[in-house]
DNA sequence: GCGCCGATATATCGGAGCGATATATCGGCT
DNA sequence: AGCCGATATATCGCTCCGATATATCGGCGC
């Protein structure tokens, strides 16, 4: 799953492993904020697996300047920063890592994987992340697998619901949320799926 | 955290482990079903804690009538089986599983930690689920650090929402979902916590 | 009657992710 | 000079999960 996350980012930049945490909990929304004790792990088997490549950087930096991304807080501190003195960057040597040819197929293979069983919240949320990397209709085989999901997901959610009614107060409003929530995912999806029927040429692509 | 699932509903009937897996998945809502190689692995600490205590069941039934607990699918289906013919049951023996004392203070302590750090939500669902074990006004602490927790994540969430708008319509969409579904989870919370501070004496505990 | 399928049930294994912690290095503040 | 805090990489122990193995019984077809 990590190795999904990293492999996407890094088809867009460069990036060390600090960075790397950044962005990836950026990604993967605004909770589940990605643990070194599984970031660095998961590096080291993409790098065994030749799917990325670690460059030890010294101190200059790899990038002359480092693509934003975004007009973040970020960058406007460092432009501060920069502005106020041409520091050289603070702390310990990086390990700037890039994605190899293999490590292109290992992202697309993971993307693409449909995961029948098993209702990963997280996975599908990160595949769709990288969704503008997949074919227009493998996006919507994405999604309607999701749907399909969360329609079973659904009925078992009424079910309990329903058999929570003579459970206490706490037990009904769990109950409740859960199908709720599954209700407003399944009209986010179907959003998203119209969307992607009418094509508009909008999207946009990198 | 299944420690804590697992005392919960021991305390309230004593159960073998399959029947407490079903339980568990009904408890933790309709995401996040427990596996068996988390289930029995926990069966064993506690076991070994001290917090629980098994006794291998023979072929009779530990209680003459099991406590149907929701007049649901299951309880039918058992009386339909019990109409037609008093059969045994089929399968492997069971080991049925009591609480202990120890278990009952174990419980009570990880139902009252609080876990300032950390917003894990199943944790969170799973005290809620348990509330009416809690002191009321440890039930409202419980429910503003959840509050708490919240009204940060959305300020990150926001924030990460409109860094997202230079990015693709994918990453847009995850990002708006995820505002608008913390959102709704305080305001849920909000009306949790206004049911709590207007008692009524209409809750059913047990 | 016999064999096999499916349900019931307990158990283990390898791997992934997490939280805590350790380690290192630098800038800046006092 | 000394220390704090930010930056950064790395590891340890633990929990949880999915897959799989194992055991035992009822019921079904033939």
């Amino acid at each position: 799953m990590l190795e999904l996350a990293i492999l996407g980012l890094l088809k867009e930049q460069d990036l060390h492993g600090y960075e790397l945490k950044k962005r990836l909990t950026e990604t993967l929304g605004s909770f589940s904020s990605v643990s070194f004790g599984s970031l660095y792990p998961a590096l080291n088997r993409l790098e065994r697996a030749g799917g990325v490549a670690a460059t030890e950087a010294g101190d200059e930096p790899a990038v002359a300047v480092p693509v934003p991304m975004t007009g973040s807080l970020d960058g406007e501190l460092a432009a501060y920063r920069a502005t106020r003195r041409p520091t050289r960057r603070a702390g310990r040597s990086r390990k700037v890592y890039r994605i190899t040819p293999r490590g292109d197929a290992l992202f697309a293979e993971l993307l693409a994987a449909d995961n029948a069983a098993g209702d990963d919240e997280r996975l599908f949320h990160l595949r769709l992340a990288f969704a503008r990397f997949l074919p227009p209709d493998e996006r919507v085989g994405l999604l309607e697998r999701r749907r399909a999901q969360l329609v079973e997901r659904l009925a078992r959610s009424r079910a309990n619901r329903k058999s929570a009614r003579d459970r206490d107060a706490y037990a009904q409003s769990l109950a409740e949320r859960d199908t709720e929530l599954t209700e407003r995912d399944i009209s986010w999806l179907d959003r998203l799926l119209a969307a992607e029927r009418t094509p508009k040429g909008k999207a946009k692509s990198r």
